[in-house]
DNA sequence: GATCCACGGGAATACACGGATG
DNA sequence: CATCCGTGTATTCCCGTGGATC
């Protein structure tokens, strides 16, 4: 036995000592209590909504940043600390009111890449503010925004929507939020929460208070990066070094960043090494296209289409569109038509998810087909799926 | 019966390439 | 040489259907 098969057999892991301890703490799209580094932006989020504390109402404000600068972290965070202080003992038993009525509104929470028409705010608000069941179908919008009427009016109650990832592809807009809320203005205040810089929207329907997040500075990265592992993956796993590379290739975008270490450490667990080695690190940066899709946009996906990537991911070589629908249709577990995944497939395309790439031309006749990549953190997508599917 | 939603399927349109035309 | 045209694919667009929920 040589120096590196001895070297080789203290590095490798049985069961018992496994990499990763926990998928979801170094996971893109799962956030924490306590946001890090992001103590600025709290600050002025909390200055904003001062009024709360006395009785009053904040006014509509919108918060902007880039991809990955925290934004959907520091806004759950927020909401959720917020609405457990505000709502005083979470033990209370309301009778047919969850949101407490009065002076103090309800924290509601509302991700616009789920909730794309007014129909689906209007139920979110009334879901989280009242204890009735509301139901999803079988009504229209309007029967939807009279029972908020109706219960605005029996029971008082006031609320701050805060409305994530506003204005992304196919998500609700900001015209279509400021539409909707419009008739319980008085009720409720909103913060709407997206990319856009405020010059590239509407001045019109932007509220005059807002709130610029800016991207993550490299250190501010790097020490996310190590609270996360610290809590996810085993000690000494991955190095301050390996860290620093990571953030600096990450280029201030936590969801990038977590998302090669992530792989990364996916790598090197699957591997049956106890650490992240050099290749394991290349691997999950090389898993993370840039710029990425937004894996939380990839998680709203109806099942079927996340089934057709997860397929898709698993081809061994770029395919047509037509010839990735075919071995895709093909799969034991995906019960679609040819037809479907091909459209499915054109519809990724169209939203960015996946990238249509036009091949050098070929020698047939006619428009030359193009081959499918993944814009989305691949390593990551396929962990979390295989997980979720028992 | 009304309303949603995901699928299926196919029509309509876009594009690439040669070859013919002016 | 610049265009037009025909053919064969690729891509986009749209609407009907059927299950599920109220």
């Amino acid at each position: 036995m040589d120096l590196n098969d001895r070297i080789r057999r203290r590095q490798r892991t049985g069961d018992d000592s496994p990499i990763v301890r926990d998928y979801e703490s170094i996971s893109p799209i799962s956030h924490v209590e306590e946001p890090s580094g992001r103590g600025p932006v709290l600050e002025r989020l909390l200055d904003f909504l001062a009024p709360v504390f006395q009785e009053g109402m904040p006014t509509d404000a919108y918060v902007h940043g880039p991809p990955g600068s925290g934004k959907s972290a520091v806004m759950t965070a927020l909401t959720a600390h917020l609405s457990r202080i505000v709502s005083g003992s979470p033990t209370v038993i309301h009778t047919t009111t969850r949101a407490p009525s009065g002076p103090v509104p309800a924290f509601v929470y509302v991700d616009a890449r789920v909730a794309t028409s007014p129909f689906a705010l209007y139920h979110t608000l009334l879901d989280a503010v009242t204890d009735e069941r509301v139901p999803r179908q079988g009504v229209g919008t309007e029967w939807m925004r009279d029972r908020v009427h109706e219960s605005l009016r029996a029971d008082q109650w006031r609320a701050i929507l805060v409305v994530d990832h506003l204005d992304e592809a196919d998500g609700l807009t900001l015209e279509t939020l400021v539409d909707a809320v419009a008739p319980v203005e008085s009720a409720v205040s909103w913060v709407g929460v997206g990319r856009r810089p405020p010059d590239r929207l509407d001045s019109e329907l932007l509220p005059p208070e807002r709130i610029e997040v800016p991207p993550y500075e490299k250190h501010t990265l790097a020490e996310l990066l190590t609270a996360r592992v610290s809590t996810g993956m085993a000690e000494r796993a991955i190095d301050h070094e390996q860290i620093r590379r990571v953030a600096d290739w990450a280029e201030g975008d936590a969801h990038d960043a977590l998302s090669a270490t992530f792989g990364a450490a996916d790598q090197a667990q699957t591997a049956g090494f106890s650490r992240v080695r050099e290749q394991d690190l290349t691997a999950g940066m090389n898993a993370v296209p840039r710029p990425s899709m937004s894996l939380g946009r990839v998680h709203t996906l109806s099942l079927n289409r996340q089934l057709v990537l997860r397929r898709l991911i698993e081809l061994d070589q770029a395919q047509s569109v037509d010839a990735a629908a075919q071995l895709i249709s093909q799969s034991h577990s995906i019960d679609l038509s040819r037809g479907t995944v091909k459209r499915f497939l054109y519809e990724l395309a169209e939203t960015g998810i996946v990238e249509r790439v036009s091949a050098k031309s070929r020698s047939g006749a006619g428009r030359p087909p193009s081959t499918l990549e993944p814009r989305f953190p691949t390593l990551v997508f396929r962990r979390l799926f295989d997980l979720e599917q028992h």
